[in-house]
DNA sequence: CCACATCTGTAGTGAACACTACAATTCTGG
DNA sequence: CCAGAATTGTAGTGTTCACTACAGATGTGG
């Protein structure tokens, strides 16, 4: 019994391209036909390796996310809690207006609103910005530990709060701001954490 | 020649209706069929009264931002520059946690990308964020000629970053952050805009 | 009361959507 | 070289979408 004839596309190389349409045009706004043409394949190619339009988001989601974390474990080596926050801030003033990328991030520009029968892919997206949170927290709950945050500060409270700018940063960038724009807000939100620092 | 049948609907009550269903479900969620249930009207008064979807986006659009104006207004005419930050950031956190509301803000539940053809919704509410964005720059830059704040301070950039963490705000509402959390985000938030304070 | 203008509900329109049936093709194992 | 398994391109499927034609209803001006 053979195994059947190999796939002739690279699929890691075709979800590239559609991370990059659902980017621009969230997961509604694209169309199977943008994302075959993009990726260069027929839509039943798609559908045998992905499952469905969903389960393509999710390759998509993963695969971003996986590039990102390994960015984020360079943003928490940062020495002290400002520097996380600075280093994080600064990058995504970088990265989200990279025109090698489309702008904003794939974690907001993906779906905010979506119509029946999308509810689900809303929450996908937020469990996946939750998980940068969460190693936020961590690290500044270890700042605290170490003294570098003052003791009375809420590390919770300042993980949610970089990962809110952060998410604010995106819709900037999605809608027109430049980067100068964009390490401007950085700079002004750097100072809030700045002020938890023990030595602030 | 008369005047023809009157419209048995109350167009703003109609425009309240629709205002919800975009901001659960965002321009391109929302379906005419579920709009105009929500209105308690057929089609053809629909596309009679506003034209066409886009149209009536735009004029709930106005709607909204009507209201807000009058409440953006009580948020300037705070005494300080950090008064200003936080009864403009805490009252977000009230608002877009208000059960009688869908979560979050309108202006960017509305669309942040979108399909092909519907291009222009995202500029319409980029376009109407950027009006608070100006309403608050111009009420720093006077609090910076006050002496309020900080004569090394940047309004404009003190004012991005105060409209940057109100979107930021307003996504973690609509997935599902409370009212707490959002007090806290904007609780650290208000402390950068402290810093550039004279008095900080 | 009649001509006319506008609204209303019913019932569609063509287009675009996500998804798939199918037959031809290309591989592996024996 | 042949049988079976998987992929490929073509060409659709039914559904849902925004939008509208049309006929009846309801008002005003003369």
């Amino acid at each position: 019994m053979g195994m059947g004839r190999p796939r002739e596309f690279d699929a890691e190389v075709a979800l590239d391209q559609a991370m990059e349409v659902f980017w621009r045009h969230g997961y509604e706004g694209a169309t199977i036909a943008q994302l075959t043409e993009a990726m260069g394949i027929n839509p039943p190619s798609l559908y045998a390796c992905f499952g469905n339009k969903e389960g393509l988001l999710k390759a998509a989601l993963d695969r971003y996310t996986k590039l990102r974390n390994v960015w984020m474990d360079g943003v928490v080596a940062a020495p002290t809690a400002r520097d996380v926050a600075e280093r994080m801030l600064m990058g995504i003033a970088e990265k989200q207006t990279d025109p090698a990328n489309p702008p904003g991030c794939l974690l907001v520009q993906g779906g905010i609103a979506t119509g029946t029968g999308s509810e689900n892919v809303p929450f996908e997206l937020a469990a996946r910005r939750a998980q940068n949170e969460d190693q936020l927290r961590d690290r500044f709950v270890r700042a605290k530990a170490e003294g570098d945050l003052k003791p009375t500060s809420d590390p919770a409270a300042l993980a949610r709060y970089v990962s809110a700018v952060s998410v604010g940063m995106g819709v900037m960038a999605s809608s027109g701001s430049d980067r100068e724009a964009l390490r401007q807000v950085a700079d002004v939100a750097v100072q809030a954490v700045e002020m938890q620092s023990a030595r602030g």
